[in-house]
DNA sequence: GTCTATACTGAGATAGAC
DNA sequence: GTCTATCTCAGTATAGAC
């Protein structure tokens, strides 16, 4: 996918400049007035280098949006690993820990959403180019409902609502204004609160039919072979 | 909101021009191939009164964002006011009908969630300058439900969770590659079957508590005062 | 393959004359 | 309200150093 992906050589490190120095301003002065030139030279390299590694602006972000995600791979694992948690806390974690990791970033998150209204545009959040992220962000979420016994027809559809309402909570996040944004983080625990109830519920053999409609549903508009290819 | 809003003048017919010749190429090259160089020389005015009227190209793929929003309203209280159709048909009809009228514009909806994740900008559809979209959207919504006898602590939640669920829709619309989008159609139908038969459902005295909660949790998420204001 | 320096193009956007 | 001239900046191109 990149250059020198042994991540060993010199390349590497201009490559981690460059990508430092464009978290830092985008920090600092906002994505749109951050230009490549301001990158490039912060980092200290030509502009043209800032080019040879990333083929845009909105490229870093997303390279961004690629640690994001690996960061909380790696939480969620460890979290679930300790054996400490149960359901509720397992699904409040993984939603939670996802806004810790990006909450210095809120202004910047809205630029992963920029061509989510254009499948064909490369940096697309729901396009072909970041399947792999979002395969991975299943992972994630599969994890953290780990080997809980529940009803075998909602394996499939359980980690694909989770990654919906997490995209949900990211845009309700980005336009919290509550201080620390505490209304996003209180919605959170509650709705997995219910989540567990309800999902406890939905085991009743009055709701099996409406179980299956509902997947049937979902089964018919291809919105549960979700990027499983 | 635009200049000369009698629509009589001679500024009235320039800005339609552009608006007209604007869409024309939209709809033949797409929207980032065409620039405003081009709808300018196609409206046959100077650049400078492209932007006169409009001030960015995205500009004018919100007014014609508001224009949809007008033609729907108007479909749907027509089909409402016939009275004769029940409330699972006035639903597909008030989903339905929206696709209808963006279908041949499919690969130009996407622009207009280009700025969703960023609420400053102007042209965020989720952002304070299109709230007389959302709050129209809204009301329509409101008007399909009619005046169906439902809890009444539903009347809240029900229009905002069907201005959500459109949002997605159009989502699942622009990405949707089976024939005349058939698969997003059909979710439609039967999503709105299902949502009828659910509704009837959360009626009963068993579901009252987690009706409550559901509710509690969404007013305290600020997601049903939603634009009201 | 990695990087620099420099120049160029295209297009979104603006200023200011008329 | 309309136009012309101009600015800025993303992105490309190229030619060459190591």
């Amino acid at each position: 996918m990149f250059k020198n992906e042994t991540g060993t050589g010199k390349g590497e490190q201009t490559r981690q400049a460059i990508y430092d120095a464009a978290l830092e301003l985008f920090r600092e002065k906002g994505f749109d007035l951050t230009t490549m030139r301001d990158i490039a030279a912060e980092a200290e390299v030509a502009l043209g280098s800032a080019y040879y590694y990333f083929p845009s602006k909105e490229a870093i972000i997303f390279a961004y949006y690629d640690s994001v995600q690996a960061e909380h791979d790696r939480l969620v694992d460890e979290a679930v690993a300790s054996g400490k948690l149960g359901l509720k806390e397992r699904l409040q974690f993984a939603l939670q820990s996802k806004l810790d990791i990006v909450a210095k970033d809120r202004k910047l998150l809205g630029v992963i959403f920029r061509y989510s209204g254009e499948p064909s545009h490369p940096l697309s959040c729901l396009g072909p180019a970041t399947a792999h992220v979002r395969r991975q962000s299943l992972e994630v979420f599969r994890t953290a409902f780990g080997d809980e016994r529940l009803p075998k027809d909602l394996d499939q559809l359980l980690p694909v609502a989770l990654w919906s309402l997490q995209m949900g909570i990211m845009i309700l996040f980005i336009y919290d204004n509550s201080p620390g944004q505490q209304r996003t983080r209180r919605l959170i625990d509650g709705a997995m609160a219910l989540s567990v109830r309800l999902l406890a519920l939905a085991k009743l053999p009055l709701l099996k039919p409406v179980r299956t409609r509902v997947l049937a549903l979902l089964r018919e508009a291809d919105l549960l072979e979700f990027e499983t290819a």
